[in-house]
DNA sequence: CGGCAGATACGCT
DNA sequence: GCGTATCTGCCGT
C-alpha cells in the first residue's frame, strides 16, 4: 500500500478504484467498502488546495503519503482525501464514492435511510456515512483508525472523467469512476 | 428524475 | 469581504 500512494495523484486516483476503504469504529467493528469514484488534485492543478503552497489548512496535503486530508466546505460538509505523492508535493486524492459492504446499519442511520445508491455518491456524502470530521484531519491509514485494503480481483475496469463541481482546470480527465 | 435555490462558515486576500 | 473539490428540498415533468 505504501509504494501504492508514492505515485502521483492521477496515477493513484486510478489504481485505488477497487481498494477497500475503512473507518474503526468506536467498538472495534469497521464501516465502509470498496472505493468507487476518486478524484485528482496535484499543486499545478488551479483546482487543487495545494496550487497556492502551504497553508495551515492544507499543510497535510503537503505531508507524507498516506494521511487523512479533511476539509470544510460550503459552510457544512466534510470532504476526505488520502494524501498521495512525495512529501512536499501536495498531492491527494478525493474519495468520492464507496459500495458499502460492513457496518451497512450504521451507515444508512448516519443517513437518514436514504436509498442505498445514496448513501456514499458524493465526497460529503461519504464523510456522513463514516461520520468523518475535521478531528481525522491528519489520521494516518493504518494506524489511526483508517484501513486501505488491495482489492481481492485484480482488475477493475475504470473510466476517467472531468472532475465535479470544480471552475479551474477543468479539462483534465481526473475523475476516476469504476464501471458498472 | 432533472434543474434550481438556499444553507452556512471557514480560509484566504 | 468573497468564493467555495456540496447537499438537500422543492419545484417541474
Amino acid at each position: 500500500m505504501d509504494e501504492l500512494l508514492q505515485g502521483s495523484a492521477p496515477k493513484v486516483a486510478r489504481q485505488l478504484i477497487g481498494w477497500y476503504f475503512y473507518k474503526k469504529e468506536s467498538d472495534n467493528t469497521l464501516t465502509g467498502g470498496v472505493i468507487i469514484e476518486t478524484e485528482a488534485y496535484n499543486q499545478d492543478d488551479a483546482a487543487s488546495h495545494s496550487f497556492k503552497g502551504v497553508t495551515p489548512r492544507t499543510e497535510v496535503m503537503f505531508g507524507p503519503a498516506g494521511r487523512l486530508y479533511v476539509y470544510f466546505t460550503y459552510g457544512m460538509h466534510w470532504c476526505a482525501n488520502i494524501v498521495v505523492g512525495q512529501e512536499g508535493r501536495g498531492e491527494a486524492v478525493l474519495l468520492r464514492s464507496l459500495k458499502i459492504d460492513k457496518g451497512i446499519e450504521r451507515v444508512r442511520a448516519r443517513r437518514k435511510n436514504r436509498p442505498y445508491g445514496e448513501l456514499t455518491n458524493g465526497p460529503a456524502k461519504l464523510c456522513q456515512a463514516l461520520d468523518i470530521t475535521g478531528n481525522d484531519n491528519g489520521a494516518v491509514l493504518g494506524v489511526d483508525g483508517f484501513v486501505l485494503l488491495p482489492p481481492l480481483r485484480l482488475k477493475t475496469n475504470v473510466r476517467a472523467t472531468e472532475r465535479i463541481g470544480i471552475t479551474k482546470d477543468t479539462h483534465r480527465l481526473w475523475r476516476f469512476v469504476a464501471n458498472a
